[in-house]
DNA sequence: TGTACATCAGTGAACGCGCGTTCACTGATGTAC
DNA sequence: TGTACATCAGTGAACGCGCGTTCACTGATGTAC
C-alpha cells in the first residue's frame, strides 16, 4: 500500500510543477493536475488537504534536490581544482541552471510566502541553506589564492541576493549574451568586494 | 462622458492593484475586483476586455509612477549636495520603498511574461527605462568624489538585480534591521566595484 | 440659461460551464493461516 | 506456496456554487438649438 500510494503522491507532484509553471499555481486547477498525473480528482483528496499543501510539497521536494545538485557541482569544482575566481563562479552557475519553469514557480511561491508567516520562515530557511552550503566552497577556493572572507554570512547572502536578481533578467532577455555575461561580471565582483588580501 | 468613463477606469485599477495583491492574480476574480471598486460585472467589460488586460495596465500605471518617484527623489539628493557614497544609496533606497503588496504584483508579473514574448519586452523596456533615470545621478555624484564608472550600462543593470534580489530577501525578514543593512551594504559595495578612481 | 434629444456608461438579471468537494463503490495490495 | 479475508487507495458519478459572459435596460452625461 504505502508502496502505490507513495508513487501516486510523486506523480502528483511530478504534474504539479509542470502544471503550475505553464498555468501559474492561481490558474491551475486540482483537475489539471489529476489529468496530467493520469488520476482521477478522488486520488487527489485522498493525498492532499488542498493545491496550496501540494504546492509546498512540491516546492520543498525540488529545493531539496536543486539544493543537493549544487553541493555536488562544488565538490566536483574543489577536487577538480579550479583556482580563479571567474571560472569558480561559472562552475557554480553552470551548477543551478537558470530554468524558466522553475523560476516562475518559485516567483509565484515567494509572492504567496509573504501572505503567511509559516510559509516565510520555509522560505528563508531554505535561503540560508543555501547560502550555508556555497559559501564554504567559495571560501576554500578564495583562501588557496591569498584571500580571506571576513563575514562569509553576508558573502552568502548576496550571493543568493545577486542570483535571483540576475536570473529574471536572464530569463527575460533569453537570447542575450551580453545580459549573461554581466551576470558572472556582477557575481565576480560581489565575491570579490567581500573578500580581501591575505 | 469621457471623464466619467475615466474615474472608472482608475478607480478599477486602484481596486484591482489591492484585490491581485491580497489574492494573488491567479486567484482574484473579476468580481472581486468590481466590488471592491464598487461598481458591477458590467462596467469592467465596458472598460477592459479580459482580468490580464486589467493586470497590464495596473502594473504600467504603477511602474510609471515609481520611476517618476525615483527621478524625483534622485533630483533632490542631487540638489542637497549627498557626497558619499552610502547615503546616496540610503537616500536612492528610501525613494523606492520595498512594498510587500507591490513586490507581490511584480513577482506575478514577471512570472506571468515569461508566457508572453511581448510582455517580456514590456518588463525589459520598463527595467532599462528604470537603470537609465538612476545611473545620470549615481555617476555624477561619483565624479564629484572623483570617480569614473566605464560601463554606466552594467552599473544599471547590476543595480536592478541587486534590488530586485534584496527586496526578497527584506520583506521575508521584515523585522531584521541585519537583512537590511546589508542591503545597503551590497548597494555601496556594487557601485564602487563599478567605478574607478581618476 | 433652458429644453429636447441622442448617446453611451454602467446596471442587474439570467444562463451555463467548470470545478471543488463528497461519497458509495471496486478492485488492488497486503496479512494471516 | 496458496487461499480467504481485511484494508485501503483510487474510481467515477453526483451535487451545487461561484463566477465569466451576455444583453436588454436605465439613467447620467453631453449636444444642439
Amino acid at each position: 500500500m504505502t508502496k502505490r500510494r507513495g508513487q501516486t503522491r510523486q506523480r502528483l507532484l511530478d504534474a504539479a510543477l509542470v502544471v503550475f509553471a505553464a498555468e501559474g499555481f492561481g490558474r491551475s486547477t486540482i483537475e489539471q493536475v489529476c489529468d496530467r498525473a493520469g488520476y482521477t480528482r478522488g486520488a487527489f483528496y485522498s493525498n492532499f488537504a488542498s493545491l496550496e499543501e501540494l504546492f509546498l510539497a512540491m516546492w520543498e521536494r525540488h529545493s531539496r534536490r536543486m539544493l543537493a545538485e549544487v553541493e555536488a557541482a562544488l565538490d566536483a569544482a574543489r577536487t577538480a581544482g579550479v583556482d580563479d575566481v571567474r571560472t569558480a563562479v561559472e562552475r557554480l552557475l553552470d551548477a543551478v541552471p537558470v530554468d524558466d519553469d522553475w523560476y516562475r514557480v518559485t516567483a509565484e511561491f515567494s509572492a504567496h510566502a509573504l501572505r503567511n508567516p509559516a510559509l516565510r520562515r520555509v522560505v528563508v530557511a531554505r535561503e540560508e541553506a543555501i547560502a550555508a552550503a556555497i559559501v564554504p566552497g567559495i571560501e576554500a577556493l578564495l583562501n588557496r589564492i591569498g584571500r580571506r572572507v571576513p563575514d562569509p554570512v553576508a558573502l552568502g547572502q548576496a550571493l543568493v541576493a545577486v542570483h535571483d536578481g540576475t536570473a529574471v533578467q536572464c530569463l527575460m532577455e533569453p537570447g542575450d549574451p551580453v545580459v549573461q555575461r554581466r551576470r558572472v561580471d556582477l557575481f565576480e565582483q560581489v565575491v570579490l568586494a567581500y573578500s580581501v588580501e591575505g
